[in-house]
DNA sequence: TGGCCAATACTG
DNA sequence: CAGTAT
DNA sequence: GCCA
């Protein structure tokens, strides 16, 4: 279709590009006299509308380039910045922005998204001074002071929205512009609209970037990886640097110690698809099919299965999962593909492998077989096939591919961002067009909110872990700041991952409560305010006080009903903890009085009314599936809604007493269990992850 | 083949 | 209302 | 991806 037309090279204004003779476009548009058009791919569907509008351009008159060092003008749909000049990139076209555009008139219209800002990023981590409280506040101040201080680093500023100069009548608003020959990108629909008013629109409302070509830079280095902040951060970098690894050490050490190499090499064969998903009697069909060749010999003898497996128990509230299960290599590789599973939004495929996922944690042997695990709930012939290849090559494909994938790792570079999900963080790789966390600060600190800002502040801290004794510290200053806003009738009980007895902790999660109802009645408040004040929290992320307003007004609109508290949520606090008292190190006493450099830990503090502190302790301290199953379970058996702040029956709405009486919390926890017909777990018991 | 993995509060 | 967190 |  088009061959003939983009090959023009020369210049843009005479070469009246006439289409082909037989499709005279309806509009009477003409965009012949402009310069040469590229249009962008990004965001459009599939290349066969890509070629339609650029049929349509075409038929305009325009003059299609597919060189992007002859065309002045690119339409694009991506509208930010970042993006742009990655397309332009990509296309080997090294561009500047230039920010004054014309000498004339420059209109002003004030919604130009594109009035990019890009905040200075220069202080992350560690950078502030603590001084006292470094609140929320000043961190936005931080942000907008940033912001105002830069942007000047082009020598022209940017639109310094002089005024229209009310250019009378039908100049061509677009002369000023062309005249230069900076590569101009504009919206899609400065073309479109343009066919709709039969008119060459000015261009000025619809452009996004403004372009010098210049010369590929070198890039001597490309640290790339290694840390989130590149070479471009001015934060000394070897601690953070260390901070991740160590991070990262952390997560993957204790599964993939046990080793698998004895499983492997069974000859080269490939192994293609050993089970396969028939329709029609799937299972019984497998246990026979297949395998010979590939259960590495030990075809037979399958031990013993577990009660759980023989009795069809499928919720992980009702067998024990403990830490490090014998299979956990194998595991390591599912939670590789269903992290990958998170990053691409398939919730539906994180929602299988966390289930395969956590009876496999639960099976008591090392697998010797495929078919072991298609007995096993949640598990099928994927996993077991995934299972398979594992024991044959000890990897497997899938499994190293999401590891390895280069978007995937971008997103899960900002996933770890407290306060970015999965879909924003594939929001700042796709749209955004952003790679690391430079370019979250640089292009997009205004953007974020309030929290996500924090997140990016702290993000190599907050991936730090947190060794049991400084949990335990936590807990008891927290303890402390209760027991003197009330009384020593507090109870505390540090739940989460620590009472699963991890090793170290992604975060603290501590539950208070008091035998007197009316003592935990907005205590959250005054314990992070007595928390602020000494300097332990730097920040509140989020607090919430709807149990406590809500008793508050049932309390004043019907002053007789002490009992009458419809627990929905916990009060409850997250927050960004720092332990205020630095010791400076002795090796170096540089920084001595300079700051404190104890790391940001993330803790989320907890209040629940006694007579519900069971469930509390009980919806605290299980893995994610753990806690999923239980409210399964509690649905499916009693039709019941378990809630970490009570039990009520579905139906009726009435609240159901699972705690009882109890004198600590443990207790309290294990009358739910009771209640709910569940066998005790430990809490080690419950890491189904 | 359709449903499932809960439930709720806060933020912008 | 969508997104994120617990 | 598993299950009813």
């Amino acid at each position: 279709m088009s061959s003939a037309h983009w090959m023009a090279s020369s210049p843009p204004q005479d070469t009246v590009q006439e289409t082909a003779p037989g499709n005279m476009p309806k509009s009477s548009l003409r965009l012949s006299s402009l310069p040469p058009i590229f249009i962008s791919e990004s965001h459009f569907k599939d290349i066969n509308e890509l070629h339609r509008l650029e049929d349509d351009v075409v038929e305009t008159g325009g003059l299609l380039s597919y060189n992007l060092h002859e065309a002045k003008i690119v339409l694009t749909r991506v509208l930010s910045k970042k993006r742009i000049t990655m397309d332009l990139r990509s296309k080997d076209c090294y561009t500047e922005e230039v920010l004054v555009v014309k000498d004339i008139s420059v209109a002003d219209t004030g919604t130009d998204p594109a009035a990019g800002h890009k905040a200075k990023r220069g202080k992350l981590s560690g950078e502030y001074e603590d001084g006292k409280k470094e609140t929320e506040e000043s961190i936005l101040h931080e942000v907008s002071t940033d912001s105002e201080n830069e942007d000047e680093h082009k020598p022209k500023n940017r639109s310094t929205k002089r005024k229209r100069v009310a250019s009378s009548v039908e100049q061509d608003p677009n002369k000023a512009y062309f005249s230069n020959p900076y590569i101009k990108v504009l919206k899609w629909e400065w073309f479109t609209d343009s066919q709709k008013q039969d008119r060459v629109l000015p261009i000025e409302p619809y452009l996004l970037y403004q372009g010098q070509i210049i010369d590929k830079p070198e890039d001597p280095k490309t640290p790339g990886k290694g840390s989130s902040f590149t070479a471009r951060t001015k934060t000394p970098q070897s601690i953070l640097e260390r901070a991740r690894a160590d991070a990262e050490n952390d997560t993957s050490s204790p599964v993939q110690q046990r080793s698998n190499r004895k499983l492997g090499q069974i000859g080269g064969g490939r192994v293609s698809a050993p089970f396969q998903t028939t329709p029609h009697s799937k299972r019984a069909a497998l246990l026979h099919q297949t395998t010979s060749e590939h259960d590495l010999g030990q075809s037979s003898d399958l031990p013993e299965m577990p009660p759980w497996v023989q009795n069809d128990v499928k919720y992980a509230c009702q067998r024990s999962t403990p830490a490090d299960p014998p299979n956990a290599a194998f595991i390591a590789q599912l939670d590789k593909i269903k992290l990958a599973r998170l990053l691409t939004g398939d919730e539906i495929g994180v929602r299988a492998y966390s289930t395969s996922i956590a009876a496999l944690a639960a099976y008591p042997h090392k697998l010797s077989t495929g078919r072991e695990i298609l007995l096993l709930p949640g598990c099928d012939a994927k996993i077991a096939n995934l299972y398979v290849e594992f024991a044959n090559y000890g990897k497997i494909q899938e499994a190293e591919d999401a590891e390895n994938n280069e978007e995937l790792k971008v997103q899960k570079l900002f996933y770890n961002i407290w306060g970015v999900g999965a879909t924003t963080a594939r929001d700042f790789y796709k749209e955004k067009g952003w790679r690391d966390l430079d370019d979250v600060v640089e292009y997009g600190w205004q953007t974020l909110t309030r929290v996500q800002q924090i997140g990016v502040k702290y993000y190599d801290e907050f991936l730090l872990p947190i060794p049991r004794s400084e949990v335990e510290d936590i807990a008891a200053t927290i303890h402390k700041h209760a027991v003197k806003l009330r009384d020593a009738g507090i109870q505390s009980l540090v739940v989460g991952g620590y009472r699963r007895g991890k090793e170290h902790c992604g975060d603290v999660d501590i539950i208070l409560s008091h035998p007197e109802e009316s003592k935990t009645l907005n205590i959250i408040t005054d314990i992070v305010a007595s928390l602020e004040q000494e300097s332990w929290i730097t920040h509140t992320l989020l607090i919430s006080t709807k149990t406590s307003d809500r008793g508050q007004q049932t309390l004043a609109l019907n002053s007789s009903s002490t009992h009458g508290h419809g627990f929905d949520s916990l009060d409850k606090a997250l927050v960004v903890w720092q332990n205020p008292h630095y010791i400076p190190s002795t090796s170096n006493p540089s920084d001595s009085k300079t700051k404190n450099t104890n790391p940001h830990r993330r803790v989320d503090i907890i209040i629940s009314p006694w007579k519900t502190v069971g469930c509390a302790v009980m919806g605290w301290s299980g893995g994610t599936t753990f806690q999923r199953d239980l409210r399964r379970y509690v649905r499916q058996t009693y039709d019941y809604k378990f809630d970490s702040s009570g039990v009520r029956d579905r139906k009726t709405g009435d609240v159901v007493d699972v705690d009882g009486e109890a004198g600590t919390m443990e207790q309290a926890e294990r009358n739910v269990f009771g209640a709910l017909g569940l066998e005790f777990r430990e809490p080690w018991e419950r890491c189904t992850g």
